[in-house]
DNA sequence: TCTGGGGTCCTAGGACCC
DNA sequence: TCTGGGGTCCTAGGACCC
């Protein structure tokens, strides 16, 4: 038996808490540079905004309704997350954290599921002051069905059981709002004369696999009843990505080359925070025009001879692959790393006759990392990732850091 | 003028090997 | 005159999720 705990309309629910002027009144919340909405209250929607609406469309629409708006503020959520995942832990162990405002519970074993899951629900919104819901189902995709009838609940909780309530349910319910089905598959499903989770589930297991994947069947057993998908208590990260839109258009390396080396030093702490090297880095940079295959996008592999988690070494390595790929003619949109071929740090093969890492290096990372924790996110970090930044993004609605905020719960 | 960022899984197709 | 077949590994791209 599965729970998943959702956070309705997270990083709206997130600024809410401190603001409780903001109770009742419409809101959404920004991408990174203001870009579109990524987030929005009830109240927005019944103005007809929609999430992924690009934000100089609704303008005036926000102005005209008296709709409140915020950049994205990544620190705060972060912070709000950790507090409901620790109250989760503290009536399970079996927790999987699935995402910022997510996680799946092991219900196994426990009698009054429906009371506990009230009970945890009650809890959040009394310490956190956030609204959540929950679905409890025995599979995943069932649970994430029933997560979603929970939302229209006054209690914000849904049992799909017994059977006959499933049915019920699985008859009106669209397979486009199925967990693991898109855009693109509910159309193909529909041309098939298959509307409803119920109907998908009748299906039959070899059809299905032809239609599209082994991904597509695993979604109708699941359907059915039949767990398909385990519960992962800590799933290890296999790629970093870290990439930002610029707040204006580049055209000057040594810009770039900052903003890339800011963000070696994320991808690089998100490496430390969880015992991982990487042997591999892509960057990639975004022009405005271009041409061929990639159109305007120009990027740079590289293999290391050791995996690293160093920031230092990282800055070092993009600063030479920009130099590389870098064209002065053009303006630039984007810039990004990747890091892949991750291994855990104690695990990893060295190559003997190139050790690019010292103990010393590592000191110096973890010194960095504390001090970070301590005080906030960037506070200490490489020269070479800039002072000025004048590329930063745009985000004029920000709302204050988290540190030194009231404490929201003993 | 202006549309995010970070992930996973699966498949097809090419290169290469024997 | 006739020119195989099976396997693995890697990469790119598509679909999905939050």
């Amino acid at each position: 038996m599965f729970a998943i705990v959702d956070c309705n309309s997270f990083y709206a629910s997130c600024e809410r808490i401190f603001r409780p002027d903001l109770i009742n009144v419409p809101i959404v919340v920004l991408s990174n540079n203001d870009g579109c909405v990524i987030a929005l209250t009830s109240e927005a929607k019944k103005h007809g905004i929609k999430r992924g609406a690009a934000y100089f469309e609704i303008k005036e629409l926000v102005r005209l309704k008296n709709i409140t708006v915020f950049s994205s503020n990544y620190a705060l959520y972060h912070s709000i997350s950790e507090r409901i995942m620790a109250i989760l832990a503290e009536y399970t162990t079996n927790i999987e954290v699935y995402s910022i405002d997510e996680a799946w519970l092991d219900m196994n074993g426990l009698s009054d599921r429906y009371a506990l899951a009230c009970q945890i629900r009650k809890s959040i919104l009394d310490w956190v002051k956030m609204p959540v819901s929950i679905g409890i189902a025995p599979t995943k995709t069932l649970a994430k069905v029933a997560n979603k009838i929970g939302k229209n609940k006054p209690s914000g909780v849904c049992e799909l059981c017994p059977k006959e309530y499933t049915d019920y349910i699985l008859s009106n319910f669209d397979i486009a709002d199925i967990w693991g089905i898109g855009r693109q598959l509910s159309k193909k499903l529909n041309i098939h004369g298959i509307y409803t989770a119920k109907q998908l589930s009748e299906a039959s297991d070899r059809w299905v696999r032809k239609l599209y994947n082994v991904g597509l069947e695993r979604t109708v057993r699941e359907l059915r009843g039949e767990p398909c998908i385990d519960f992962e208590t800590a799933p290890t990260p296999k790629t970093i990505i870290v990439s930002r839109m610029f707040g204006k258009k580049l055209y000057n390396q040594s810009e770039i080359g900052e903003a890339l080396a800011k963000y070696c030093g994320h991808a690089a702490t998100k490496l430390r925070k969880n015992h991982l090297v990487a042997k591999n880095m892509t960057i990639f940079i975004q022009a405005t025009e271009g041409y061929g295959k990639n159109g305007n996008n120009y990027s740079c592999r590289y293999n290391f001879d050791n995996g690293t988690d160093s920031t230092i070494f990282l800055s070092q390595m993009a600063h030479r692959m920009l130099e590389q790929i870098f064209r002065p003619t053009k303006k630039y949109l984007r810039a990004g790393i990747m890091l892949d071929q991750l291994t855990f740090k104690d695990q990893t093969q060295y190559n003997l006759f190139n050790i690019a890492e010292t103990p010393k290096q590592d000191k110096l990372m973890a010194v960095i990392d504390k001090i970070n924790n301590k005080f906030g996110n960037d506070k200490i970090g490489l020269l070479s990732a800039g002072i000025n930044r004048e590329w930063k993004m745009k985000q004029e609605h920000l709302s204050p850091g988290v540190k030194g905020r009231v404490k929201l719960y003993h």
